[in-house]
DNA sequence: CTTTTAACTGAATAATTATTCATTTAATTT
DNA sequence: AAATTAAATGAATAATTATTCAGTTAAAAG
């Protein structure tokens, strides 16, 4: 018999997070991410059952994937502004490096191919990041706000870097991320 | 003869920016439109030539009426701090308010409906917050950094504290508001 | 080297969705 | 109050897109 070749899924993640990113979610066809991952269009149908099949692996794919890195190189032994910062940075520098992938979990978080249940498990994959800061405030190195609001601003502020960073095609350096980190800083610490 | 009813092209609206909120721009069928708008779908098609136009000009709707309630209020006249708080205040409470419309303007960006032109027109209409922040910079109120990161760094967490007011349902209290100013405040000042 | 088996193909079909249009309705004009 | 005209309807049609499938190819097993 003739195997699978498993690296055909990931040529057809890679297509559909390009054409996500360009076209949006509501603008790809299957026909489009086959000819764009060099098959046929029905080879995709060897792989995923169907389209929400692949959307949802692809998302399940990204968000895992994603969360992983944000955590690596993380010590929780270290100071705390020592994590926070390795994470900050994990965040930044994963979320301009895989563009796509943070477009794409943006679009699917208002579409009707994720369910609750992935878009929960999406959020249990900062619950480390929630520990830090709750870490943070017990140590009164950051101000004593409820915690969704100090997370909040985190992730916002990043997600507009990322975007900014792309759509002017700026090359962000150490100086600009350490500058960036500093604002952040600023606003949370104590 | 018979008037148009002009009213009905917000009911249109109204519908889109609803099931553009649960499904994503995908997720949305004319005929679901004109379901949602109480209307026949051959009726959507007198008030819009067809489904981009449609998109479009609630694109166009969305961004004027967003960037003018931005900078209600505001007085170019009053001391930095003021102002920078009016905008942020009001950049918030409308991204609460007309949450849909945030997700709406959000989805168009990555999609094939909306044109290059378009979201230049969008990024234009932030330009007296451009003007505030250079002022601030010369004033040595803030940080002496790109606008480009203070902007990025201001609006991204607002659109985080919006969606997650929503998300969570959270009642935003003028206290959650004043503390959440302070995190970008302590951030971007100088 | 033959057989077997499953991947692969892409045109054909099914399903969905955008758009049209013959007909009906209701405001205005005369 | 009759005539006129454009809005409104929603089923019918056109266009698009998802999915299937009969036929083909290529890897592995014997």
């Amino acid at each position: 018999m003739k195997p699978r070749d498993e690296n055909k899924i990931n040529e057809i993640y890679k297509a559909t997070l390009n054409l996500v990113k360009a076209n949006g979610l509501s603008g790809i066809t299957m026909q489009m991410v086959a000819k764009e991952a060099g098959i046929a269009t029905g080879t995709l149908y060897i792989y995923f059952k169907n389209k929400e099949a692949l959307i949802n692996a692809l998302f399940d794919v990204c968000t895992r994937s994603s969360a992983s890195t944000f955590f690596s190189n993380y010590d929780p032994e270290q100071p705390f502004k020592i994590g926070f910062h390795t994470i900050w940075l994990n965040i930044v520098q994963r979320r301009v490096a895989h563009f796509n992938e943070s477009i794409f979990i943006e679009q699917c978080f208002h579409s009707p191919f994720i369910d609750e249940e992935s878009k929960n498990r999406l959020r249990k994959m900062f619950e480390p990041m929630l520990q830090l800061i709750e870490r943070g405030k017990t140590e009164r190195l950051i101000k004593n706000m409820d915690t969704v609001w100090l997370l909040a601003f985190m992730i916002g502020s990043i997600n507009e870097i990322a975007k900014r960073t792309i759509y002017y095609n700026i090359k962000l350096t150490d100086e600009i991320l350490e500058a960036n980190f500093q604002l952040c800083w600023d606003g949370i610490k104590a």
